[in-house]
DNA sequence: GTCTATATGACGATAGAC
DNA sequence: GTCTATCGTCATATAGAC
């Protein structure tokens, strides 16, 4: 019996592995990991780490598995707790944004391996891939809910209004991690743009009906729907 | 006599190198890039590389270099042009961010390089990012040539608006080339994005006096303006 | 001055001993 | 499971031919 100790030990060990890996990938970079180097620091020899990974890629797999299923634990977590809670879709949206731009900031690795592609060669498996799969399906139930209570306009696509999110979101990671690597979320000079941006992206979407100056009739063109029809 | 024959020839010899390096990363991923890959297909011995490149990082520099100077002409032409002949805010930016992103997306091996940081320990040198820095300087000045000319808003500073322009045009390139790198700029579908965000940004910054309705009593609050007032 | 030849040390990865 | 030994490739450096 005790069939899972085994297991389990040899669980643990992956887990360190894959902990000093996200180490020596911060000081040295991301496509930098040197499978020595981690064997260094866990006091093993190279080929030991050939037990548990087929190969460095396998590492990154790994790793691109635990960064996704994280992140899609944070902003499930939020954007369920926010839907039951909030009365505006501007509050909402910003609590959402907000607990998924701080996690990336505060996990540069996870949202480098997630959200660029440094690693040459490297594509996540199905398997690593599918936390990231379900977080799309829900920020898209997310938009698809504010649609059906009157927050946001219901005459484009969850999945187009979803797009524009990713982009402002993604792009404000972004521009943060290549930039101002050293800052953190409070610190920011492009975190402090996300309530700006939000806000600018509620009043875009605002359902027609919940203000009484729409805007229609702009001559500029105000909201994005305007996108695929040039 | 003929002082400058050899140095032209090493010219010639320099931008060769660089042209297949830009080759191979295209190949092989940004950080895959091999010297010695490099010296194969120019039929040389990887030593001889090192006549004209101190070290790889220093082949990096240069191909920054190339990359922040193509963008900074593509930029600045169109800006400038834009300037001349545009009527409205919403059109010239637009075609602003149309030429800057379709040169992202058509050159996504010097916009990995220049936007993200896949090269682990490789900062670019002043003189190579120097491009970098008039690009952001002419386009604070075009904001500011804007607000002068009362198309959006004076009551924001334009380094501030250029940082959500930033944010906007950077978002559309990153999404694009990590979702979907093989898209052009025509079949893309986050570059499919770009004119419903720049409406959505030119309303948001829209000055107040050009528009009948104006947004200020607004309760979800328009523009970025309250961003830093929280 | 630019090349070839050669050397060093680190890397990812495999085979096989214990 | 971990080790030693080993292979091939890489960036990099130096010495010396032409």
């Amino acid at each position: 019996m005790i069939p899972d100790r085994r297991q389990r030990r040899r669980q643990e060990s992956i887990e360190e592995i894959l902990d000093v890996a996200l180490e020596v990938m911060a000081e040295q970079g991301v496509a930098g990991l040197s499978l020595g180097e981690v064997a260094r620091r866990l006091g093993v020899r190279p080929p030991s780490l050939y037990g548990y990974f087929a190969s460095k890629h396998a590492v990154y797999d790994a790793e691109f598995g635990r960064g996704a299923q994280q992140v899609q634990a944070v902003v499930a977590e939020v954007s369920e707790r926010v839907l039951a809670t909030a009365t505006d879709p501007g509050e909402a949206l910003e609590q959402v944004a907000t607990a998924f731009i701080e996690w990336a900031i505060e996990n540069p690795v996870y949202s480098q391996l997630l959200f660029w592609r440094p690693v040459p060669g490297f594509e996540p498996s199905p398997a690593a891939y599918q936390p990231a799969v379900d977080l799309i399906e829900l920020s898209t139930r997310m938009f698809a809910d504010m649609q059906e209570r009157g927050w946001i306009r219901a005459d484009v696509p969850a999945e187009e209004i979803l797009r524009d999110w990713t982009i402002l979101t993604s792009g404000i990671i972004s521009q943060q991690l290549a930039n101002a690597p050293t800052d953190g979320f409070q610190t920011g000079r492009f975190t402090a743009a996300l309530p700006g941006l939000v806000a600018m992206f509620v009043a875009s979407y605002a359902a027609a009906t919940s203000s009484p100056k729409t805007n229609h009739n702009s001559t500029t063109g105000k909201g994005p729907r305007n996108a695929d029809q040039r």
